[in-house]
RNA sequence: GUGGGUAUAGCUCAGUUGGUUAGAGCACCGGAUUGUGGUUCCGGGUGUCGAGGGUUCGAAUCCCUUUACCCACCCCA
């Protein structure tokens, strides 16, 4: 019979078990962390009615989407978690508590030509805060540094969130009479570490946003603007007054940058940076970008903002909001790729073996139930086959522990325990054995999945 | 969406100006070893050379078409 040629499409993810592994314990720490901060839980579909996902309308999400219709339906798999989110809150408006914090963490689909570090179909990991009316600038400092705490918590420390706010640059071109090319300044000046100050320069005196030679050096002065924190802000300070949006921007700059340090997140963490635009056109005010300080070439794994009116297409109530995504498929590729992955640790879905040596299986079957009761992880191995071929099985699921079920372990009460990385091997009681694995077992608690080289 | 590249074993790839039976490493399977894996030794090729058509005595190799994938751009996590 012909086969059918088994495939994955391109840009989609699927890994190995192991892998599989340690991305859960990834997305576990996540949830972890987010949790600490009092955030809600939130499952959305993977699929909305296209209307709901594309109020919006226009531009590059539009053309990604994945679109198709079923019977009479028109559907789309969500582009991000962001616009169920909207659609959410604007449905459960009176059953939600505001500020709403949620966090979700799922898999969202873009159908662009999937390369290096882009997908298809990757996962997002969410926290946002929604306000009803209003919401205060310290959620603006709040959401950093809990993805400082994220990452910290994963075992990196060489990454930085970057900072910036819209207003800020907003008023910055209002005063230079340049709201209308704003926009494609800021995908321009965007690339500034990219393509260096000159190609910047060319591009916007180039005809297509046409600038003077004096608005481009203008704008790569602002730009420019680098160092501490407090010299930043001290920098902004001498265009205040010129533009009432460029003045409330810096208030609110100002207010995140001494909000993150009572959080208490290093300088060398987070860094207000007048380069950071973000793209999605719906950020307004706060906008993020976090970059591995030793991979800049990775681009960002995480990025967000503020946003004035989150639902503003299914509602009429103001709902402003500040939230940042976690590139997570992104992050863990990266992660793989750069060797930063702790292949020390157990990433086996067992922590204890059982081999019966014996065709009447009840005993190993016992045992299984007493290790599981004590919280262990146990595997029955049924086959019956050489025992060469058991052992070779255990050494390929990476399971720390074996333990021999024969005759004469049968007979005494006992169990054999081998501690598969170190080779040896121990006549035991149950209870002495179960201590043996859960003792190691705990060792393992609380490591890291990942390997900071940046700081090794 | 635009530009460039690649397609040979499960994976990474080699394969000369077109020439006989298509190769290597790793992986995999079996044995040395019927109560001891990961090391070692011995044995095993597991293949529609992406697909379709053409040129030729002869095509993995040359030409055309097509599909898939990769890289860069656009955009973005």
């Amino acid at each position: 019979m012909a086969k059918v040629q088994p495939r994955t499409l391109s840009g989609f993810m699927e890994l190995l078990p192991k892998r599989q592994v340690q991305f859960e314990r990834m997305a576990d720490i996540l949830r972890k962390s987010y949790s600490l901060y009092g955030f809600f839980p939130l499952d959305t579909p993977l699929i909305e009615a296209s209307d709901v996902l594309l109020a919006k309308g226009g531009g590059e999400t539009e053309k990604q989407i994945y679109r198709f219709t079923k019977g009479d339906s028109d559907l789309s798999l969500r582009f991000d978690l962001t616009v169920p989110l909207a659609k959410y809150v604007a449905l459960n408006y009176a059953n939600l508590a505001f500020p709403f914090r949620r966090f979700q963490i799922g898999k969202v689909y873009r159908g662009e030509r999937a390369q290096r570090g882009r997908f298809r179909e990757f996962y997002q990991a969410d926290i946002d805060i929604i306000g009803d009316g209003k919401l205060d600038v310290s959620n603006d400092a709040e959401i950093p540094a809990i993805i400082y705490r994220t990452f910290t918590t994963l075992g990196l420390r060489r990454f930085q969130i970057r900072v910036n706010n819209r207003k800020v640059l907003n008023g910055f071109y209002a005063m230079h009479d340049l709201t209308r090319q704003a926009g494609a300044i800021m995908r321009t000046v965007d690339k500034l570490e990219k393509i260096g100050e000159k190609s910047v320069r060319d591009l916007l005196t180039a005809p297509d946003i046409g600038l003077t030679d004096q608005q481009a050096a203008d704008i790569l002065q602002f730009i420019a603007i680098k160092g501490s924190n407090a010299q930043v802000l001290a920098a902004l300070e001498q265009y205040r007054g010129r533009n009432e949006i460029f003045d409330e921007g810096l208030d609110e700059l100002k207010l995140v940058a001494q909000h993150l340090a009572g959080f208490q997140v290093p300088e060398e963490n987070f860094a207000l940076d007048l380069t950071i635009a973000r793209g999605l056109d719906y950020y307004t005010g706060t906008v993020y970008e976090t970059t591995m300080l030793d991979h800049p070439e990775i681009g960002s794994i995480c990025s967000g903002g503020r946003y004035d009116n989150l639902a503003e297409y299914y509602t009429d109530k103001q709902l402003p909001g500040v939230g940042i995504s976690i590139g997570l498929t992104r992050l863990f590729f990266v992660l793989e790729d750069q060797g930063y992955l702790n292949e020390g640790l157990n990433t086996s879905a067992a922590d204890a073996l059982i081999l019966p040596m014996t065709e009447d299986m009840a005993a190993a079957i016992d045992l299984a139930r007493k290790l599981r009761d004590a919280g262990i992880r146990t595997q029955v191995y049924g086959e019956q086959k050489k025992f060469k071929q058991k052992m070779a099985y255990a050494d390929k699921i990476g399971v720390p522990f074996a333990l021999f079920l024969g005759e004469d372990e049968i007979q005494q009460g006992k169990v054999s325990l081998k501690d598969m990385a170190s080779g040896q091997q121990e006549l035991l009681t149950h209870e002495e054995a179960m201590e043996r694995i859960v003792s190691a077992v705990r060792g393992q608690e609380g490591q890291s999945p990942i390997l900071d080289k940046g700081v090794k």
